[in-house]
DNA sequence: TTGAAAGCGCTACCAC
DNA sequence: GTGGTAGCGCTTTCAA
């Protein structure tokens, strides 16, 4: 029958003929201080009623959800779904549901999801993706986060240093550095780099390893050849076409902070004529599954993203109080898009 | 403080010096039935104590959430995540929040988050990512919907037609049909395909065009050259590896069901020393990202993902009775790697 | 073991 | 306009 309302605890202990604390205990934790016959008649009237219990409302009786609330820049990025796949996991595995919200890079939104996750009441809200500087909405969202914490929310950043909580810390500079070396190692001496603005620390702190990896040999990396791109595989291309324009004769091998940017790179560099490795070595960070789907496969720096997932749902779990820092390793991975020479 | 519980309504009533009622109003709808002054003292409370709205209590008390669930297969998919883009756009720009849950390709895992999912009372339950048929939770999956129907909820699903609800409904067919007209048209006539299980109605549908299209033009597929895999990149270079193995002399061309499998396939020829597009040509579906990306460029079929969750969002928010269908065309697009032969 | 009843935080109806 | 108050669906004492 259409329109028919939905079932309710009360409902269900009616049919049982049983009270409704009776039926809470059943279809909830305590099953074993009930007797079977209750037990089972119970249970045979909310399977007959197709009773689902109204989560808002043990949660409003309860005190508390069963929710974890995510917070992205972006969906169709694969660093992002990577890590959220990792955190739907962790969640799932911890009995928590996901809700997901997109912040599209835009601080104002993020403050503004926040606010509204927050009222949610989800058990732990993890913050990923670098956040840009030199906004305003720092102080905001900290006290929002702050306020949410006290609480009794966990709080929980993947890669974003600048607030005092939990976060799951990615190697960004150390990899980056290592990358240098290992290219230098591999016989190339003069680089193009393409970084996303300034505001980002990720990118930042990309750029910074690697210009000191390289520096230990000595080798500097010309004003001419850094671009500055959106963070993203049209950012990338957009770095390459501008690389293009300038005259690439100078660079060998030009790194981009992030593999979705490389990724543009290549393609870009390929719509121009070029041949990646051959005519020009990239190499970008992140190792995200389609890195080794291009052609030439991309040399890289592997980020564990999904264990990031995983780790950050971890520490949101562990109710620590003071704020913990669990760093993530990275590592260098020489593809064919960094031939010897 | 640390411990300090959350501000509620009744605080901020206290603390503003007027009923919750009054509060009440203020923080929500009906702001204009209030006098200015109360109003902004209201206001003032709630910033003060850092306020935010109980959701869940809001939930039973209005009897609605603002809230939307997404059931897909696999965040890590570029197929989904284009999806769920697509949704969360919609959603946010209706005022709801998403809530994600992974099924990875379990139906009855898929069960099991359908009937949690359901104690959340969403708006909207949008299911996507065809269904494996061929086992025994189609009826309880169905009961359960419906019961979450027929209480005020509203169903989507996205590319499966085995269910009585709204629908937007992916051009499977006609797509597949269509490229394999273009194919011949380009001067193939040996074809081979890399399929998913029989059980996955969106591969058997893209399958059955394709051979109906070759159909018109006296074009056959040799079972030799039809091969099963998982439906995922790494099914692809599994059923590139086996055709290998038989020997792709009688191939000119591999169609792959969906786009991750495409590339597979291209990657694991690579790695077999054959060369995509020069040695074998290779056509998939979908058009995801990264098709453009590998090299050669994926031939494909265009499916507008992210207006398919925009579309499934807005068929979830017309709240129309009988269950609707809404199609959405797919496209061939020609790349490099099915060059003119 | 069971049931009555008091909330949980909020909304909405109904008087004033 | 405003405040009292009766719930919303569930959990959880507290007695019985």
């Amino acid at each position: 029958m259409s329109g028919e309302r939905k079932a309710t605890l009360r409902d269900v202990a009616r049919v049982a003929g049983v009270s409704q604390a009776t039926a809470s205990r059943v279809l909830n934790g305590s099953i074993r201080n009930v007797q079977q016959e209750n037990a089972a008649r119970v249970l045979a009237a909310a399977a007959e009623l197709d009773y689902t219990p109204h989560l808002s409302a043990q949660a409003i009786a309860r005190g508390s959800t069963s929710t974890a609330a995510l917070v992205v820049n972006g969906v169709d990025d694969p660093y992002f779904s990577s890590i959220a796949g990792g955190v739907t996991q962790a969640a799932e595995a911890a009995g928590l549901i996901v809700t997901m919200a997109v912040a599209d890079r835009s601080p104002e939104r993020e403050l503004q999801i926040v606010r509204t996750l927050r009222g949610m009441r989800p058990r732990a809200i993890i913050l990923t993706g670098s956040r840009i500087e030199g906004t305003d909405t720092r102080a905001p969202l900290i006290e929002e986060l702050d306020a949410y914490r006290e609480a009794g929310g966990s709080v929980v950043l993947i890669s974003r240093h600048d607030l005092p909580f939990h976060t799951v810390s990615i190697d960004n500079y150390g990899g980056a550095r290592q990358l240098a070396r290992a290219l230098v190692g591999l016989g190339y001496r003069r680089f193009a780099v393409v970084r996303a603005g300034a505001g980002l620390k990720t990118s930042r702190d990309r750029c910074d390893g690697f210009v000191e990896g390289l520096r230990e040999f000595n080798i500097d990396v010309d004003e001419r050849y850094v671009v500055e791109a959106e963070f993203s595989r049209r950012g990338g291309c957009a770095a390459a076409r501008e690389l293009v324009r300038r005259g690439l004769a100078g660079a060998e091998l030009v790194f981009a902070v992030n593999d979705v940017m490389a990724i543009g790179v290549m393609t870009a560099f390929r719509d121009a004529g070029l041949v990646p490795g051959q005519d020009v070595a990239v190499a970008g960070f992140d190792d995200i599954g389609p890195a080794v789907d291009v052609h030439p496969a991309l040399t890289t720096v592997t980020v564990p993203l999904n264990q990031v997932g995983l780790f950050a749902m971890e520490l949101a779990l562990s109710d620590d109080d003071a704020p913990r820092i669990v760093p993530v390793s990275t590592n260098v991975v020489l593809r064919d898009s960094t031939p010897r020479r």
